[in-house]
DNA sequence: GCTTGCTATGACAACGATGTCAATATAAAA
DNA sequence: TTTTATATTGACATCGTTGTCATAGCAAGC
């Protein structure tokens, strides 16, 4: 079980060290015939490039930066694993940093970040990959990344990111109240902060729009994506006097501080309330009712973005992957929260 | 902003570069007088070692790996919190690595990740923490490991690790439902081959014989840690006949189905059934009633671990921590599940 | 004053890869 | 066939650190 290095391949590859550092580095100039060979010594040995030595010497490090907000704790982990999945199979470190993203210092810790870890490349997620300073400063020191964020992919316009369409999604859980027959439809949102509560609220309007449904503002309260905003944001419904037959949540969170409020005032989902989220936490599934919820498949947009970042930091060297932009759109999940039959 | 080297601190303290090498790494035979030099020109530069020039000369690395079921969402981002702050802190890195306890290949996968990633010492959370298997091959090739597991820390026994004594939190949990007049209590394991499990039954049978309560056979229900567990696990006691007045799950999952099964067939909670879980996931606060459970202090567990772990590699280098075992009780947290007041 | 035996320090090689640049092989052109 | 251009390949330095070993400094013992 000892060390395989690059000079063991060279060996019995019968070619020197740099030959086969072409060839696992995807360089040009290299005769077919010498590059199946030498990929042939490899798979014989089950050699890996060491990480180390090639972040030491090359003007390249193969590191990336996965930077997330501390309280988004339950997509994180999906998208590691996306990301990790991705990152192992192209030799490629994967350096996690969770932050707080309303720390004044934000920007200083992004640069050291950076600069002490020598980031190939970093992956950022919302609100992360909506700051602005952050954004500039990347550009600034031309740093590749990948913005995974709230939004649809403008062809044409040049900017990379992986995008999640949350106006469509939102529309669709809208659409689906209403072809229940709601009419009357509260909508909780999250932190108007972020880019996803804009969008998410603007879908649900476009979807009342669009079925002739005039939306009234008292039913739309601001709030802040987290559960306690969903109990007090129902309160502040309740006390409106006409209740709405519908609500829906900027997120499942929101979502179930709604549903904890009805009970807790003896109304029954989705009989006289029916309530949606969005984002199918875990949590969405194990609520009583279930919760009908929009579902965005994060490990695949991890995995997609981490394909995006590498393509972006070698763009000669990396296999041809699709666009360099990408949309998912959220799929509706119904449950019992808004049918009782589900 | 150009990188800063030991070059850059040698030749400011007036040493040289393997005398600033001997004060990062805390190595005896220096000076007092030339180590405060040395440090000081280190502040002055806010110089860092780099990790890749380190790990690829010498003869340990700064790399920790955490190994963690892909399954166990909820707590393996607190856990990787507390590690980072820790590692972070230390100039270590933390590689992580998610994997399925279940798959038959799993020493192999951890075997070639210790070999490939080139680790200094390893971390392993349930279940895996208990695999006999992983445990051997780790002790066969001495790496330096720490365990995070269900258990008592056993004063005199040389196992290094840190341990959540699950037995007294449950035991707790009980007491506090026969505080509250309840005898008739069921209990609803997880899986039964993670270490967890019977740790927390014990507490529970523990608890009654303690009250003089004679445990039921019929109120016992082995499940899996699941929600769907947690909801099966009910049906099979709705079937009995005589309900019990209260119900513990094996953790808040359980507990989370059991709320749901009993919703579902209009037993109200807590009035004609107590519920309690275990965890203090997230969602126990956001059920309603909310759920009644136990509390661990995950990012502080694991970033003693990270503590234990960089003493267990460096022992002559690294300063002194107190012990070598520490054992953590979960702290009971009573919610509206078991009591209507709260 | 001169060994002896330690402590403190530094010179240098080495870790395993990639970048640079020169050398060789091959194909195309004359 | 010879020359020229181009495609392949390899020798060697190098990244920033630590391990090895040699050397310098200094107190104690004769």
């Amino acid at each position: 079980m000892k060390k395989v290095t690059i000079h063991d391949v060279a060996e019995l590859a019968g070619v020197s060290i740099k030959t086969v550092s072409r060839v696992v580095n995807n360089e040009s100039a290299v005769r077919e015939n010498t590059k199946v060979k030498v990929n042939e010594a490899i798979k014989a040995l089950n050699y890996k490039p060491n990480l180390s030595a090639r972040n030491l010497r090359g003007t390249q490090t193969f590191i990336f930066g996965l930077l997330y907000d501390n309280a988004n704790a339950y997509y994180v982990v999906d998208m590691q694993n996306g990301l990790l999945s991705e990152c192992l199979d192209k030799n490629y470190e994967l350096l996690i940093r969770p932050c707080d993203s309303h720390a004044p210092d934000i920007v200083k810790q992004v640069t050291d970040l950076i600069h002490h870890s020598r980031l190939a490349g970093l992956i950022l997620t919302p609100p992360l990959a909506d700051n602005p300073e952050i954004l500039d400063h990347l550009k600034e020191i031309e740093l590749p990344y990948v913005r995974i964020t709230s939004g649809k992919a403008i062809p044409g316009k040049c900017e990379d990111g992986i995008f999640v369409d949350d106006e469509a999604a939102s529309m669709h859980i809208t659409d689906h109240l209403i072809s229940l027959g709601h009419k009357r439809i509260a909508y909780i949102t999250g932190d108007m902060t972020h880019e996803s509560s804009p969008n998410r609220l603007n879908g649900h309007l476009a979807a009342l729009k669009k079925a002739g449904i005039e939306s009234d503002p008292a039913l739309i309260i601001n709030k802040d994506y987290s559960f306690e905003s969903g109990v007090e944001g129902f309160k502040e419904l309740l006390e409106l006097g006409e209740l709405p037959t519908a609500a829906v949540g900027g997120n499942d969170e929101v979502a179930a501080g709604i549903l904890y409020c009805a009970r807790l005032n003896d109304i029954s989902v989705p009989g006289d309330l029916a309530i949606a989220g969005f984002e199918n936490s875990p949590f969405s599934r194990q609520t009583w009712p279930k919760l009908t919820t929009a579902s965005q498949p994060n490990t695949e947009i991890a995995r997609r973005a981490a394909q995006l970042l590498i393509k972006l930091c070698r763009p000669d060297r990396s296999p041809e992957h699709d666009a360099s932009q990408h949309c998912f759109i959220p799929e509706l999940i119904v449950r019992g929260s808004t049918t009782a039959d589900s």
